[in-house]
DNA sequence: GCCGTTTTCGGCCCGACTGTTTTCAGTCG
């Protein structure tokens, strides 16, 4: 049966589609506002479709011709009129959107004007100095998407950690059902948590590496087999992720789960390591080197292959050779930030902005999710595409907030929050006798993303000095895959933040993971605290905690070091205070 | 294409910036 996100996936590329085309911009967002409705819908679209289609049209944003195409996809799988979208235009123009500077209306001139249909006729046609020539095109814009290509043209190897999540779970039901394995784990940047992934590394313990290998190739969505041998077989998706599955004998499997894991600078050490000791550690095992003679020693487990080395089995988010071992050599490690130690979430939205959930409905939900306090940080009124709130709107809401908590009677703690812009011109975007008021304040930067670092800067330092500032949200701006950061010196403002005790959020959403993992460790040097949010702007937003948790593991952050592990009784006064 | 209603069609989050222009279209958030 179709998922909803499928179909959701579905109707925006019809979106994008018709974009391209230049058809009316609200019969495109029409297809957006169905996607995003029925992306978040906790029923199921392909039930409904088979019991009552009519009941499609109850969901907000479904409207009968919505309705109609979701009918269509759910029985036959596939919709004709994408079919015969994709027949006019080449998919792979689409991949010049995700050029910053790009949209719609000029890709579509490239690719009428100038025939370019991939990314590399982009470049080319750049390089030659054809675009310039175009109407509404100068030597800047050429210059602007030389730029953005190497950008997108990284991106599109590499896959967003939770998208590669989503062919790990379901791979490991489709191998569920090969008798002939005994064991399977993942390795590689996936199983180290890291926020996008090149490739899927599968382990494969079994005495029938022909019919695993057959299972494999028989998983839905695989597009082609790259190579297929004794040991090694590898698939490339029709997503473009490649899974590398290596069927490896018992006495190995620890040995070989660990070396495919990684990362190579942390087995560049580990090596290093076993050689001071006389042994060798490879893929096989742990062998012990006498003269031109190698003996096994270990390599069932990893608890072999690291206790070989008197070491501990280190959590796979933190093999990066960059303080593991010198932990390991100072005692037990620490144990590492879990998700079930947070209490509160200190970044979200409601219908009063950008968010598709009532303040009463996030409230709900973060109950149910077991939260014990979150804050409502709509944005402010210089965001004016989101309708940021004037200062009397956001009076308003914190008034609407008070009798929230008090209906709540202490299940829930709804702090008064809000998300305040930091201006370009430097300063904040509500008055001082606002923000007084408020419970919590989140500041961050939406524009200016081009200034000079000084400029950036500059501005950051002075928010985090605002006596009102509790925490500067998605610090350095950047977009995984899309955007870089913005110029700025981060250790500057992570020592700003040390001293003014305010703290520095890591944004949850898998597009941003930001502060990232470098950035953590080094607030935790600082002794700054790390808030970790889920920006969430709807109901099943909230649920992306876990990606936080994963990059502040990445960063070697324990219970301590994050903020909102702790009560808001014990949290609040920490706020402004030094550590 | 959806929605609300003025039950039959008009309105649909909007302000600023950029690079191209000479008054604006496209893009972004």
């Amino acid at each position: 049966m179709l998922t909803n996100a499928h179909i959701a996936d579905t109707l925006e590329l019809v979106a994008d589609l018709l974009e391209f085309q230049g058809a009316n911009a609200f019969r495109v967002r029409a297809y957006r506002n169905g996607a995003r409705a029925i992306r978040d819908l906790s029923a199921s679209v392909a039930q409904i479709v088979l019991e009552n289609p009519a009941g499609l049209l109850e969901i907000d944003g479904v409207g009968t011709s919505v309705a109609e195409k979701c009918t269509v996809l759910a029985r036959t799988g596939s919709l004709p009129q994408l079919e015969s979208l994709r027949e006019e235009i080449p998919d792979t123009v689409l991949d010049m959107l995700r050029i910053p500077g790009l949209g719609p209306k000029k890709a579509s001139v490239l690719y009428r004007e100038l025939g370019v249909t991939t990314l590399a006729a982009l470049r080319e046609a750049c390089e030659s100095q054809r675009v310039r020539t175009l109407k509404g095109f100068g030597a800047r814009t050429e210059a602007l998407i030389l730029h953005g290509l190497r950008v997108a043209e990284a991106a599109a190897k590499r896959h967003f950690w939770c998208e590669a999540d989503e062919t790990v779970q379901a791979l490991t039901r489709h191998l569920e059902t090969c008798a002939d394995i005994e064991r399977m784990r993942f390795a590689g940047s996936y199983r180290r948590g890291k926020e996008t992934v090149g490739d899927l590394d599968l382990l494969v313990l079994s005495s029938r590496s022909d019919r695993v290998m057959d299972c494999l190739g028989r998983f839905a969505g695989v597009a082609e087999t790259l190579g297929r041998g004794d040991t090694k077989m590898s698939v490339r998706m029709d997503t473009g992720l490649q899974i590398d599955l290596r069927v490896v004998p018992r006495e190995s499997f620890g040995a070989a789960w660990q070396y495919f894991t990684g990362s190579k600078d942390h087995n560049v050490e580990l090596r290093r390591r076993a050689k001071q000791r006389g042994l060798k550690i490879n893929e096989y095992g742990v062998f012990r080197v006498e003269g031109a003679t190698e003996h096994y020693l270990a390599g069932q487990s990893e608890e072999e292959v690291y206790g070989a080395l008197d070491l501990p089995v280190f959590p796979p988010e933190i093999r990066e050779a960059r303080f593991e071992f010198r932990w390991a050599e100072n005692g037990p490690l620490p144990r590492l930030v879990e998700e079930a130690d947070i209490l509160g979430d200190l970044h979200m939205h409601t219908t009063a902005t950008d968010g598709t959930a009532s303040l009463e409905a996030m409230a709900q939900a973060a109950r149910t999710r077991g939260l014990k306090y979150i804050a409502i940080t709509d944005h402010s009124q210089r965001v004016a595409m989101v309708r940021g709130l004037t200062p009397d709107r956001l009076l308003q809401q914190w008034a609407c907030i008070d009798r929230l908590n008090a209906e709540l009677a202490g299940s829930l703690t709804v702090l008064k929050g809000v998300e305040c812009d930091i201006l370009e011109r430097g300063g904040l975007d509500l008055p001082d006798d606002v923000l007084a008021q408020a419970d919590w304040v989140v500041a961050s930067i939406h524009f200016g993303h081009r200034q000079p670092r000084d400029r950036i800067t500059a501005r950051l330092l002075e928010a985090l000095a605002h006596p009102y500032v509790s925490a500067i949200a998605h610090p350095t701006g950047r977009a995984i895959n899309y955007r870089d950061s913005y110029d700025v010196d981060m250790e500057a403002v992570l020592r700003a933040a040390s001293v003014h005790g305010k703290f520095m959020e890591l944004n949850a959403n898998p597009s941003r993971l930001d502060l990232d993992d470098v950035h953590c460790a080094a607030a935790k040097e600082l002794g700054v605290l790390v808030v970790i949010n889920t920006d969430a702007h709807s109901v099943r937003d909230l649920a992306l905690m876990r990606h936080g948790v994963q990059q502040a593991r990445r960063g070697g952050l324990t219970h301590a070091d994050v903020a909102n592990t702790r009560e808001w009784d014990e949290l609040k006064p920490r706020i402004g205070r030094r550590r």
